[in-house]
Parts: structure tokens; sequence; C-alpha cells
RNA sequence: GGUGCGGUAGCCAAGUGGUAAGGCCGAGCUCUGCAAAAGCUCUAUUCGGCGGUUCGAUUCCGCCCCGCACCUCCA
């Protein structure tokens, strides 16, 4: 059974398959910005897309590119190196750093090809000025250049903007129009390249309009176009990339190369937490450092990530993290049972997985077979169910922490006490160890530590 | 205002025109001196509301109620 996936454009479900007559399945993934730690919503998306890549790995062996771009220049990561009085360089490497550890701690796969922003000035201004060549793109006053929007008669056809625009209650426009109003010669062309301000300091680069910095539309095109050729097989996003983002990547690509951008486009939906969305101001904002403090395992986040469908909100709790502890504590145990067997049983795993990337449907078809017990069933088969799924089980165990030396003499005492059969002396003990925050294990010869969940 | 998505047990969450997967929590049991761990068992006559189509609808259609997201740089 091919991978089936919905297609944001023509909305409905279209197989994978590579276009290319070489056969590699050409895929894009929009990355991080790189200006602080990345959210678990960040992550949603991060490893969704890598139980899409492992898939697309398993589906077509050493015939995948996986694209994952980092932009690491912008508004935001410009006033963050400005505000902290660093480069932008420095500003840029350190979270890039941090989300490299962070995607290696929830096991997603390293991109084949992860390209930077800054690192491609060179072919965004060779678009730019194959777009002004071709007249969709114009140059302001202040040195601006800006995509000239109804020069592209596709425009709107991913997002359906123009729809959109004929019922607008115009007050969105008029925001926009407002602020852009003297350089743009329409409120929905948007910025190719940005001409320096002042606060942009030293971040800036040559070009045959003047200095500047490239927008961010235009990042993805040039680095898509030189890594995956002009047309690819798969583009995908957060669903808030839909519009504006990937409409205009497909309007800058579409008229620079004149022909068709990617095939077919994928959105996941956004991860709402306690049944709002995050944001700081409500303080249900969390990183993957928030939850290692509370004491969770990535790979529990990773699960919890794929409790829900892709193409659904998903409303994470912390109820739900532990629930992900303990359901990934069942496949552990399960695990251990397991010998050679009958590898069909898990057909319906991989059935889910490609029709749509029904994780959760995956996951319940998972745990059919776990209570159905291990008897017959195939190690490898189940093994290969967790690769695709990027569940690395002996990861998720908690870190065995080292019990503080007042806390091994108590338990010492209690063993002592258990030997000598003194249970009133034992069981104080035990609860003493409870209230600093440890469990006793006892076990036929000897006894471990460990922490309470907090 | 526009566009899109959703409302399934205490919580999370699949799914189907033919009578409700799965995870967590909870309860009981087995095993343990106790506890934990592990294992076993149980837990929605019901799928937001009202109509309609149908032999039959949670699943299709209509209306209504509620929630959420996107609408220029937020994955």
């Amino acid at each position: 059974m091919p991978i089936q996936l919905f297609d944001s454009l023509e909305r409905k479900l279209k197989p994978l398959a590579p276009s290319h007559p070489d056969g590699v399945y050409r895929f894009y993934n929009c990355g991080p910005t790189v200006y602080a730690a990345a959210h678990i919503g960040n992550f949603r998306t991060f490893v969704v897309n890598d139980v899409l890549r492992r898939l697309l790995e398993l589906e077509f062996p050493g015939k995948v590119v996986h694209v994952r771009n980092l932009t690491d220049v912008d508004d935001k990561t410009i006033k963050r190196a400005r505000d902290e009085g660093r480069s932008l360089n420095e500003v840029t490497k350190q979270w890039t750093d941090k989300f490299h550890a962070d995607c290696d701690a929830l096991n997603c796969l390293r991109p084949h090809v992860e390209p930077t922003a800054t690192g491609h000035i060179a072919e965004q201004v060779d678009m730019i000025d194959v777009l002004m060549k071709k007249g969709n793109a114009y140059r302001a006053a202040d040195g601006s250049v800006y995509f000239k929007v109804s020069s592209f008669d596709g425009y709107g056809r991913l997002s359906r903007v123009k729809e959109r625009e004929l019922q607008v209650g115009t007050a969105l426009l008029h925001k926009s129009q407002a602020v852009d109003a003297d350089e743009k010669e329409d409120a929905t062309d948007f910025a190719l390249w940005k001409a320096h301000k002042t606060e942009d300091g030293a971040n800036s680069w040559d070009s045959p309009w003047g200095p500047g910095r490239p927008g961010w539309h235009i990042e993805c095109s040039a680095m898509s176009k030189k890594h995956l050729g002009d047309t690819i097989d798969l583009h995908t996003g957060g669903e808030d990339l839909l519009f504006p983002h990937h409409e205009n990547e497909i309007a800058q690509s579409e008229c620079c190369n004149g022909t068709l951008f990617a095939h077919h486009w994928y959105h996941s939906k956004h991860l709402l937490v306690d049944g709002a969305k995050m944001s700081k101001s409500l303080g249900n904002l969390y990183t993957l450092d928030d939850l290692k403090a509370k004491g969770f395992s990535p790979m529990a986040l990773r699960y919890a990530l794929l409790v829900g469908h892709p193409r659904k909100q998903l409303n994470f709790t912390l109820e739900g993290l532990h629930a992900a502890e303990s359901a990934l504590k069942s496949l552990r145990n399960f695990r251990t049972g397991l010998s050679s067997g009958d590898a069909g049983v898990f057909a319906p795993v991989f059935a889910a997985l490609h029709d749509d990337l029904n994780t959760p449907g995956a996951l319940g078809a998972l745990f059919t077979i776990v209570n159905r017990g291990p008897a017959g069933v195939d190690a490898a088969t189940f093994d290969r169910v967790m690769l695709a799924l990027g569940l690395n089980l002996k990861a998720s165990e908690s870190p065995k922490a080292d019990a503080p030396a007042e806390i091994t003499a108590l338990a010492d005492k209690r063993w002592a006490a258990k030997n000598a059969k003194d249970w009133a002396a034992a069981d104080a003990l035990r609860k003493e160890l409870t209230a600093l925050g440890w469990n006793m294990k006892d076990a036929k010869d000897g006894y471990t530590l460990e922490p309470l969940k907090k």
C-alpha cells in the first residue's frame, strides 16, 4: 500500500511518488527561525515531518532527499542579537546548536541538507534579479524590492486568498496599507529584499538594489531550487505557513522558474496546551527543557505529540505526557518478551501510517497487538514499527538518578531491618524515604532506589 | 466579516452506512511481610442538539448550538 497524504492545495489524499525519472523523492520542510529555544508546538511539526521522512525512506530506500532550512536572519534574530549586544552569528549559532540537541533528543533524523538563509544570499539575489527582469517585482524608493502579486495569476490557489479578500471586512487590509502604503504598490505585495535600516546594524548585504537583507519568503524558494531543483515532490510545514509564506513561495518560484514548484503540499496543525493556544502570557508555552525539568523523557514528548492526528489540533496536557510515559513503558515490557514470529500482524499499524499519517490509529493498532500478548509476535518487525515512529524505547527509560549518600544510608538501614524481620522499623524507614522523595524497590537480593515523580 | 477544522467515556484520542480501536486515570484480583514493579480482569446501549434520507446513521444531508485555528513574516 503506497503512502497516501493529504494535499493542502488540491485538498484530497494523494499517493506519494517521486516525479523525477531519477526516482529521487524531493522533500522540503520549512525549518525553524533560530533565535530562541523551540517550543513543543514547533516540535510537533518536526516530529510529524520526521515520521513522514522515515516512512518515505522505508518506501523509497536511499532515494529520499530531505531538505530543511534554518532561518538565521530576520527581524527576530536581529532583534535578539541587538538586545544581547552580540553578533547575529553568535546568536543563531547558539540556537541552532540547541535546536539540533533537542531534535536529537527527540530522535528526529537530521535532514540530508540543512541550508541557511545567510549562506544563500547570492542564490536569493539571483532569483530576485530574475523576477525583476521578468516584471514580477519592482524596486521601491527606499531600495526594497517587492513581489508584484497581481503579476501572477495563480496567486491564492493554495490559501484561496482571493476569495478571502473579496469579502474581507477590510480592517486588516487597512492596517497593512497604513503600514506599507509608502513603499508598496499594493497592500498584498510582499518583500523580496528589505532595504537596510539602522536597526539592522551590520546585518546587511550588497545587492543590485542597494544594501539590505532578503525577505523571509524568498529564502525557501532559493534554497529549495538550489538543493532540490525547480520542481519538488513535497513541501511541508505548519498550518500557519500556508498563508502567506507558502503562497508567496509558489508565486516566487513559479514566476522565476516558469514551472510547477511543488507537486504536493502538506501542513500539520498546531498544538494547543490545556485547550488553549500556547502563549507566554498564558504561561503554557513549554520547551523541551521545561518538560525535562519536570522529570519527563524527551521520548515521552515525542510519543505525546504522535497521539493526535497530525491534521487535527492536538491538545497537549501534562496528564497526556504521563500517559505517554506509561504507554512507552508498556511497549518496553512487551518488547522484552518478543522473539521471531509473525510479521504480518503489524500490517494494520503500517496501513494506518500509510493512510495520511494516521499516527493515533497506528498506535491504537499497535496496542491491540500488545494486548493479545507477545506469543508469536515478530521482534524484528516490532522494531521496524518503532523505527518508523522514531520511538527509541531504550532512550525512553527514565534516567537512573543516583541517590545521595544520606538516602542510600537510610535504605541500607531499612534493608538490614527488613532482613532482621523488624517490620515496624522497616516500614518507618520506607515512610521516611518516601517523604524525602525516593521510592525503595525491594528485589530478591537487593534493592534499587528511584526518585518519585514530581 | 472571510476561510478552514473540530465537538466520541473522568482526561487524551481513532474509526465506520450495520450496530463504538487504543492510551491514561480509576476499581478489583494475582504476586509480594509492606510498598513498588509486573501480569490479569472490569470500566461509553452510546458518539453536541433537532430534523431528514435509509431496513438500519455516531458515520450521509439540512438547520441550530458550542469550541478552535488562519486572514502578512507564529511550526
